[in-house]
DNA sequence: ACAAATATTTAGGATAACCTAAATTTTGAT
DNA sequence: ATCAAAATTTAGGTTATCCTAAATATTTGT
């Protein structure tokens, strides 16, 4: 049962959609719009997916992974991240610039090279977005983290993870100065506009954050 | 211009049936078989990417890659071999295991991440069978080599290439002890079956090998 | 509860890449 | 030079994946 990559995509797609919503089901709309495709399309594809038993799928009411496709997707989300973590560790791509690269990496075909891989990378927890990664069991050991705009002052926490993964957005955080997995700890909050002052550990000055931004970051409290 | 797999892989199978006779077309036939198509689906793809200039044809006379086509095909043959480099020196895979991986690994499309995927390898200039890796300019740097068969007694060189990509055949070759790039000398030649005494410079043992495998073998003569 | 708005599916088509069978062209042996 | 064999192309079909337009189901506002 080798998938094709746009079937693995779809799979993905409602991972991601019933993941990140918190959901159970995924329906027809967000999975066309996310997928850049119509939805009469999204429909044709579901029936398959449905024959195929990746999915279960009741028409009109929304489609939800089975067990089966449960695994497929984890072990695509597996695959993404550990390629994501080599081209920025390996072969020093910055974060904004790789996940276009993984998006075709992910559907290479070859259980053996995602166990070197990821040796190789010493098994790494967490991509260079701070998603972490699936391990060989296909189990997702999911981080405690907080977005850093409802953080208090003199907190001090980790910077461990992003809600958006715009180019944009990720240069801006990079252009901040921040980088995953350091420490930080709050200055000064305004309270008119929610700006956040914080202090990157590493360095001397401090930075400011505006409170749209501050809501993207995730951080683990210490 | 972005080519699908199967156009990459109709590209590369006509420039390794030119490239490996040494002829200037490929015909039909040889396609279907290298590529496991009908002749019928070799024709109808020869159309079109005759359409999309990629190849010279003229119907019942067989094809040759067009300058546009032949730059397609070296960049292809150049990610082939650098990512099976990939898979031996850093995933530790064996010369025998990559093939189907690098395969898949071809058609990944990434100038930047070839170029840095090079860089990364220290800019090797021939994968792990011996074959001359392209460089970024599409320039092979073919190596002057000659099959250990017509070799003379006493004649020193280097192990620097296989004629023959099998799993069995690499396999032999690594059970014999043979590495390559390692320096070996012919001691003895038996004239009845040609069966060849070879001492691998780095080892105290000889070893033997029989005229059949030794004319899959390629050397550089010292 | 019901009509309008929204979401989804179905119908009918397109394209890429295959296939089998039939037609056509080239080759090669007399 | 001729004609059968071999090679190749054409014709007609299939499947996966996508699309537009039309039909249908669900949701929502009153
Ligand atoms: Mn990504
Ligand atoms: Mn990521
Ligand atoms: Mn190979
Ligand atoms: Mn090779």
């Amino acid at each position: 049962m080798p998938f094709s990559a746009t079937e693995e995509n779809y799979i993905k797609a409602i991972y991601a959609l019933t993941h990140s919503l918190g959901v159970e089901h995924a329906n027809t709309n967000q999975l066309s719009s996310r997928l850049n495709n119509k939805a009469a399309s999204v429909s044709d594809m579901l029936q398959r997916l449905f024959e195929k038993k990746l999915i279960d799928y009741k028409k009109y009411h929304g489609v939800k992974l089975t067990k089966k496709g449960f695994s497929v997707a984890i072990q695509i989300v597996r695959k993404h991240r550990l390629w994501e973590v080599f081209l920025v560790e390996k072969l020093n791509f910055k974060w904004d610039e790789v996940h276009e690269i993984a998006e075709q990496l992910e559907h290479i075909q070859s259980e053996e090279l995602v166990k070197r891989l990821d040796k190789f990378l010493h098994f790494p927890k967490h991509d260079p977005h701070g998603d972490p990664i699936p391990d060989i069991k296909g189990i997702v050991h999911e981080l405690k983290q907080v977005e850093l705009n409802t953080c208090k002052v003199k907190n001090k926490m980790i910077f461990s993870g992003v809600k958006l993964h715009t180019k944009e957005f990720l240069q801006h955080i990079s252009n901040l100065g921040l980088k995953l997995r350091e420490k930080i700890e709050i200055i000064h909050i305004t309270d008119f506009d929610g700006l956040i002052e914080v202090k990157i550990n590493s360095n001397k000055k401090t930075i400011h954050i505006g409170s749209k931004t501050a809501s993207h970051i995730l951080v683990e409290l210490l």
